[in-house]
DNA sequence: TATGAATACCTTGTATCGCAAGGTACTTTA
DNA sequence: TAAAGTACCTTGCGATACAAGGTATTCATA
C-alpha cells in the first residue's frame, strides 16, 4: 500500500480549509504560509500552494495586496475576504461532520 | 462557492479511512455500508464506492467472500486482511496527524 | 410460466485536486 | 556583470468522488 499517496488523499480539501484558518487572523504570503503549515505538523508543495491560493482568489474567497520586502522581491500578501469568512464557518461546519463521523465510526463496537 | 463540492473535497481519502474502520469488526456488503456510514452522518455514492472496494481487494487490504441472502441475489461480504489492519493503524496515524494540524491552526492567535 | 420490481454488483466519463518538475522575473551580492 | 537567492506561476500526471447507466439474480404476482 501507497501510505504516502493515502495521506496526500486525506489531505485533500484539508488543505484548503486549513489555509483559511491561518489566514483568518493575518495576512500571509506564499512561503509564511508554507513556513506555518509546517509548523503545523502540515507539508505542502509550491505547485499545490500557488494554484490553490489562485483559485481561492478567483472564487472571491481571498484578496491579496503586494509588499515591499526588506530583501528579494515583493510579495503577495493574501487576506480571507468577508465572503471568505463565511465560507471558513462553511468549512468548520464540514469538518466537525467529518470529525463527529469518525469519531462514531472508531467507537463502534 | 460550492459547499458540496469542497464537502467532497475534504472527504477524499477519508473515506476509505471510514470504511476500514467500519470493517475492522465486522464483514460488510455495499449496502450494510452505505447505510452504516449514513448512520455515521457520511453520505457516500455506490459509484464511489464500488471502485473503492475493488481498489482495496486489488491491493490486498481487503478480502470478500459470497454470502447467500434470505432475499435476493448473493452478496459480497468484505473483510480486513491483516494487511488491511497494518495499513488502517497508518491511517490512524495520519489522521491523528490532521487532528493535530487542524487543532493547531484554530487555537493560533 | 412469464413478467416486472427489487436487489446487488459493476463500468464509464467528467471534474477536481495534490504534486513533481520546470519556468519567469526581480533583487542582492560577490 | 554574473551568480545566487527569493518569489511567483504553469504544465502534465496520477488519483479520486460522483453521476449516470448497465448487467445479473431473485422474488412476487398475474
Amino acid at each position: 500500500m501507497n501510505t504516502d499517496n493515502t495521506k496526500s488523499q486525506m489531505r485533500k480539501g484539508m488543505l484548503e480549509y486549513c489555509i483559511m484558518l491561518l489566514l483568518r487572523h493575518q495576512p500571509c504570503y506564499a512561503n509564511d504560509i508554507i513556513q506555518r503549515l509546517h509548523e503545523a505538523e502540515m507539508i505542502v508543495m509550491e505547485g499545490t500552494l500557488y494554484p490553490l491560493l489562485s483559485r481561492l482568489k478567483r472564487d472571491g474567497l481571498l484578496g491579496y495586496e503586494w509588499r515591499e520586502s526588506t530583501q528579494g522581491p515583493p510579495r503577495k500578501y493574501y487576506v480571507l475576504t468577508d465572503d471568505g469568512q463565511e465560507a471558513l464557518r462553511q468549512l468548520d461546519a464540514s469538518w466537525e461532520e467529518i470529525l463527529r463521523t469518525v469519531n462514531i465510526l472508531k467507537l463502534e463496537k
